[in-house]
DNA sequence: GACCAGGAAACGA
DNA sequence: TCGTTTCATGGT
């Protein structure tokens, strides 16, 4: 047997693999029906079982709170997609399409630094940058299997002590000055990301937004992904197109409106309506292709 | 090879 | 307050 420890978490409602590939997190895998990441630098492999989540740790857990609450196991799932717009059939499609889809709660750096990675880039990249950047400059380890190798997401003071040269040969492109300028300014304390969970949704917001590089829509990926602002609705392109086509016929609006519907129709768990949303039209995309592709 | 990607900032009208 | 352009890089 090896060190470490398993534990058995109960769930009901909970899809984990869509879940953990609905583009909230970037440093997942999956081998053969486990799921393998780092949390708050913890190596952990995930199993589904039967009503349980198995999650085993390459050193010994006294304390799983770090687990349950980055999977957010509490949450009363149905009572959120019950509180759904109640005549809103493309959404209750969604929902039960996407049965058991959650949101997580990530650490605020990580989440941050990753969604100011992500603009216009496609998941995967996003997926080969996160990798690189921990690789090269995160603190490794310990993994559960041998040959297993892995690294936490470096520390906004690792990526503070680095140069934009540096960042760029991990692919980021134009993004490093404003990842380096907001590594800098986590690490010296004059962006307090601790700070924003005991402000408002709109403070919180604000605050977020004095970053350069970071607007509306990552603003709110770090506001709906790390904290508890069940409300913060990312609006990227896939949504923008899947909220056009099923409550404005298509035509075109303005973001002004767009978030002013948004905030009068989705209600106080519009997050999680977004990202109901946000996966099933992935998924959907993804099928059709496959089908062209079995065709041809 | 064109087109697009979980955008944001700078710019011109 | 608008729409347009630019930014870097890789997938499809």
């Amino acid at each position: 047997m090896r060190p470490g420890t398993t534990i058995s978490v109960p769930v009901t409602d909970y899809d984990l693999s869509a879940t953990l590939t609905s583009g909230q997190v970037f440093n997942w895998e999956q081998n053969d029906g486990a799921w393998t990441g780092v949390i708050h630098g913890r190596w952990v492999e995930l199993r589904v079982a039967d009503g349980a989540i198995v999650a085993r740790t390459a050193t010994s857990q006294r304390n799983w709170s770090w687990l349950t609450h980055f999977l957010q196991t509490d949450v009363n799932l149905a009572e959120i997609v019950a509180s759904f717009p109640a005549t809103d059939a493309h959404l209750r499609a969604a929902a039960r399409a996407c049965h058991g889809l959650r949101l997580l709660r990530q650490s605020p750096w990580e989440c941050l630094a990753a969604f100011i990675l992500s603009a216009t880039k496609q998941i995967v990249q996003i997926r080969q940058i996160v990798r690189l950047l921990s690789e090269r400059y995160g603190t490794p380890v310990a993994t559960g299997d041998a040959e297993e190798r892995r690294f936490a997401f470096p520390s906004a003071e690792q990526i503070a002590a680095l140069t934009e040269v540096e960042l760029r040969a991990c692919k980021m492109g134009f993004r490093a000055p404003y990842l380096l300028q907001a590594a800098r300014q986590v690490a010296v304390g004059k962006m307090d990301l601790a700070g924003l969970e005991r402000l408002s949704l709109a403070e919180a917001r604000a605050q977020l937004l004095r970053l350069d590089g970071v607007g509306r829509k990552i603003a709110d990926c770090v506001l709906l992904f790390a904290y508890d602002f069940p409300e913060a609705f990312p609006v990227d392109v896939w949504v923008r197109r899947v909220l056009l086509k099923y409550y404005f016929r298509n035509r075109q609006v303005s973001d002004a409106r767009l978030q002013q519907f948004i905030q009068r129709h989705f209600g106080r768990n519009a997050g999680y309506c977004q990202q109901y949303l946000f996966h099933h039209v992935r998924m959907m995309k993804g099928r059709v292709e496959g089908r062209l592709i079995a065709k041809t």
